[in-house]
DNA sequence: CCGCATCCTAGAAGATACTG
DNA sequence: CAGTATCTTCTAGGATGCGG
């Protein structure tokens, strides 16, 4: 109940965005890309290319989520199909995510990304110093 | 002047994440990734993918930046080196910004994940539609 | 153990006005 | 034209408490 809810479904936007256009301002893609690509939706689809994780395992896995961001970050994964949550109704809870094929397509984008920054850290880092520098 | 500049410079940095790795909370790879994959760091990334541009053209072509935004995310891109800024110092004043061949690697990796998104926007609406109706 | 609801604050982001 | 400065608005995100 956050951004684009408004009655007009889907196949309204798709008459107007048969293929997205991330620079159309009110383009839907926009909004995929944001939890896609948002800080803590990153380490969740890289962490779950493993596969499959608890709740709490996954918390613990990538340093300082907080419960609320995690389980908000998960909610839009789900919701737009690229994580897929199990809920076992039993007590204690007990819920497990994992990739669906559709998330594993988009992970292995995001982990293209997020492996060259790891790779090329310093690279980045000395230009950084330089432009310091300069100023 | 806002996050790691302490003085402890690239060096000690480099010691302790010689290769970057997201999952832990200090490493400033997650800085970098922010910069990368915010809402209009990856439009000018994709944007400066055809060519050179001015400030006011880049804007005009991505729809919705405020002037304030786009510049900060200019100069956050040409700090960590993936933007290239040549200032011509005539009246009217004459920037002109490119990809850094740095710049074009990352590029490639952004324009992946949002050409993805793009092509597939449809299946995702989809999925989302589901998603709400069993709620 | 999972995760929702509430409250609250820091920083992101927009609008506007001004300068070299 | 290409920004900076300022002021306001909005949202991401943290802390806490509760319920299944």
């Amino acid at each position: 109940m956050s951004d684009l809810d408004q009655g007009s479904e889907a196949e309204t936007l798709s008459a107007r965005f048969e293929r997205g256009n991330l620079f159309a301002a009110p383009c839907p893609s926009r909004d995929v890309l944001s939890h896609v690509s948002s800080r803590w939706g990153v380490l969740v689809l890289i962490g779950l290319q493993t596969g499959t994780y608890r709740f709490s395992e996954l918390r613990r896995k990538m340093g300082g989520v907080s419960e609320k961001m995690l389980a908000q970050t998960l909610q839009a994964l789900v919701r737009d199909g690229f994580v897929h949550r199990v809920s076992h109704p039993v007590v204690p809870p007990f819920v497990e995510y994992s990739l669906t094929p559709m998330g594993k397509e988009v992970a292995v984008r995001v982990a293209g990304l997020a492996d060259w920054i790891e790779e090329n850290l310093l690279r980045v880092l000395e230009a950084r110093e330089q432009a310091d520098q300069s100023s």
